[in-house]
DNA sequence: CTATAAAGCAAACAGTCGTTTGTTTTGTTT
DNA sequence: AAACAAAACAAACGACTGTTTGCTTTATAG
């Protein structure tokens, strides 16, 4: 009586069928991710998915989460280590493009997956990022820029920059995420500090 | 015998197909979108769109083949009106997402669809947004900027900007392509000229 | 060792997908 | 009016979709 809930099994399954779905996601897009895919890619059978997830969209909402989850400690524990408001922003966009054109295929999945190609999701979708954003804004509003500056279009800016970057980023090249995330905001702070 | 063509005829109901399949493309994505929707959208059968079309990526890559040649001509039209680097500069800007956010269905599949999800047309689809880019950056290009500046990331970073726009732009607000365009490039100008 | 629940298998459901085929309608040209 | 091609219909093809159901395996708890 006093047990209600039995130790889950501890060679669980369920962290590689995310890591795979994160995969298939970020590859070919929700629409084309079939779950026949992911359970080939798990080596299960199509209906044996269900038993971890009630739908499809539920299995992108849980790789979402983690995805904006992983995205958020990476950019919090790198805004931590420094005080100056200049600093702390590029800290946070070395940590967001590291995040997402390193760490791989969760954070890609949040950028790459729009909520309105998962309808039933979408709210969900959209309130995992709201959360995130608000992050960002708060860095900004810490900046010391000349008040005529618009600190919305400078976020707008700087993230949409960010973002876009996942399609033309290739591993190969001598820019690595980080120099990019530091090349764009040296050309933003130096307009607004002379 | 002198004639091998006869002249199509005048009510031809390509361009609506075209129509229809470039706004359910851009509503819902290329894998979400299926034949029997644009088919629907036109009133027509589905087999029937294989008369036009011998395949669903043959309809994409005619809708992205429009949406590059409009959004190119929107801005070629427009840096014509101008002589000074900066000038030409704002005017592709503020083009480029007066095509995107008010033109409407076409341009928005360019930046919508990626290669990536079609992949029997990838490579048709890549080699049209390359001709495009390029007129950015002999924009770039031209601009007298300190020597230090890594043009590239300047113009990786302003497209980028401009494209991920779709992603938050509400018609609704104060906020007009043309404003954001410009707000865009003042925070950029600023910087590299004190 | 046995009871129990977690986890997965096996097989199918109804529906949708892109596409093909043969035929018919429609408009234009002569 | 006759000839002909453009354009669309009507109907189906096999493959694939997300999901459900009932049964079996497997590990853990008492």
């Amino acid at each position: 009586m006093a047990q209600t809930l039995r130790i889950p099994r501890s060679d669980n399954r369920l962290p590689q069928i995310l890591d795979e779905a994160a995969r298939l996601f970020r590859e070919k897009g929700y629409a084309a991710t079939s779950m026949r895919d992911i359970a080939a890619a798990v080596d299960m059978l199509p209906g044996s998915l269900y038993y971890h997830f009630a739908a499809k969209e539920d299995l992108l909402v849980a790789v979402y989460e983690q995805g904006v989850r992983l995205i958020t400690e990476k950019v919090r524990a790198a805004i931590a280590r420094h005080e100056e408001p200049w600093h702390r922003l590029e800290a946070a966009a070395v940590a967001h493009l590291e995040a997402l054109l390193k760490t791989g295929d969760y954070a890609l999945v949040v950028i790459r997956v729009l909520p309105q190609d998962v309808p039933k999701a979408a709210a969900r979708l959209v309130r995992l990022r709201d959360g995130y954003d608000a992050l960002f804004a708060e860095l900004v509003a810490a900046l010391p820029l000349p008040p005529e500056t618009d600190r919305q279009s400078f976020r707008l800016l700087l993230l949409g920059a960010l973002n876009w970057s996942q399609h033309w980023f290739r591993d190969s090249g001598r820019h690595s995420p980080r120099s990019i995330a530091r090349s764009f905001l040296r050309l933003l702070r130096e307009a607004q500090q002379p």
